[in-house]
DNA sequence: GATTATATGGAGGATCCCTCCGTTTTGCAA
DNA sequence: TTGCAAAACGGAGGGATCCTCCATATAATC
């Protein structure tokens, strides 16, 4: 399977009990993000069922080494999902520090919808790999998950947002409201409502 | 596999203007209807990239029969996947007169629930489907929302079910209910949601 | 039965998938 | 620096799939 090849700055760690591996070759962790680049871009375009020779010739990379990397489509599916999905949680990370409260989550979720809009090939992509792997999936909802309750958590706390909604809530909100987006104008029905849903997250909750 | 010949009787259409169009050709339909059949039993075991060709051969068809009736993969998931879902039509109208509204409304959930089940490899074919046309998509919200509709309204007409729920909530509850249909156990927790559901949807609106 | 529009099936060129292995590069030690 | 071996690279190639094209077969009509 694919190896985690630690593409950020190699933690070197001495394995203590046998052998010292050798510190991973540069250009292997240089061609992988290669091709992970250039899976993104092909798939944006292309769809899920793009040609891999594709990918590797657009990364500058032979087949051979796409497979090493990436054994099955599948695993570069997931890759990319998985990459995806982090990135989505250091924007919260860095939103966290960046704007007020609610112009940060709000901000975040307009992110999100702009990602399904942008990588509209991606998605049905996405929607195979994450039939695949259901720790993938596991993995997408927690990461997800915290980013919305960092952003919420500050939001509550500054007593900007009612307190009686979960991050699990948001989340399945936004995931339901990007369900439908096949139809024409989709996005901006998909803004406005997030829009209004953020406003109304600002309100105290309503009598019941 | 006998299939029943005459499946609609030909409306003979007498195109006024021109020429008289030839009747059409018997084994043109059969063969159709063979392709269609085979490609949900394929696709179902082997997931939207299982081999046309593998199609063809299962349907005892040459594969150029295949094209001809379908140019495109998608066309043919298209074609699949209407059919499903008039099948689903075609229930709620045979459910309306055989049991009970509630009991009724609850099968045919329930018969929803089924179906992604077993069309396992289906449900991500119809993901791509649905993606490449929106006309279909149409269909498919229209269809399904009127089925329910005659279920629901014959079970408020009863008195039986509360009427403050429209169809289109009943739609986006049980498809949100079913997004999760990645992890193990899902269909049981599912079946459960629904039961729940309809039990509630069984008393009187709370107060509010 | 003859005619003809229509449908059929499968050969075949192009493409893609994925493995295998000889060559090149890189890290490490001397 | 130089030398060496582990690790990565690239791409050839066998097999499978896609999809077109057309000679042949067949259903509908005369």
């Amino acid at each position: 399977m694919a190896r985690s090849a630690g593409g950020e700055a190699a933690p070197q760690q001495a394995a203590p009990g046998q052998k010292a591996p050798r510190k991973p070759r540069a250009d292997a962790a240089r061609n992988r993000e290669r091709v992970l680049e250039a899976a993104k871009a092909v798939f944006s375009a292309g769809g899920p069922e793009a040609s891999l020779e594709a990918v590797a010739r657009t990364a500058g990379v032979g087949i051979g080494t796409l497979y090493r990397h990436f054994p099955t489509r599948e695993a570069l599916f997931e890759a990319v999902y998985r990459r995806e999905v982090d990135q989505l949680g250091d924007l919260a990370e860095q939103l966290k520090d960046d704007a007020a409260p609610v112009e940060a989550l709000r901000r975040w979720l307009r992110a999100n919808v702009e990602l399904v809009a942008t990588k509209k090939g991606m998605i049905a992509a996405l929607a195979l790999a994450t039939t695949g792997s259901s720790d993938l999936y596991a993995h997408t909802f927690d990461r997800l998950t915290k980013a919305i309750g960092l952003l919420l958590g500050r939001a509550v706390a500054a007593g900007e947002i009612r307190a009686d909604v979960s991050a699990e809530d948001i989340l399945r909100t936004l995931v339901g409201m990007c369900y439908l987006h096949e139809q024409p104008g989709w996005q901006a029905s998909v803004v406005r409502l997030v829009d209004i849903f953020v406003d109304g997250l600002c309100r105290p909750a309503l009598t019941r």
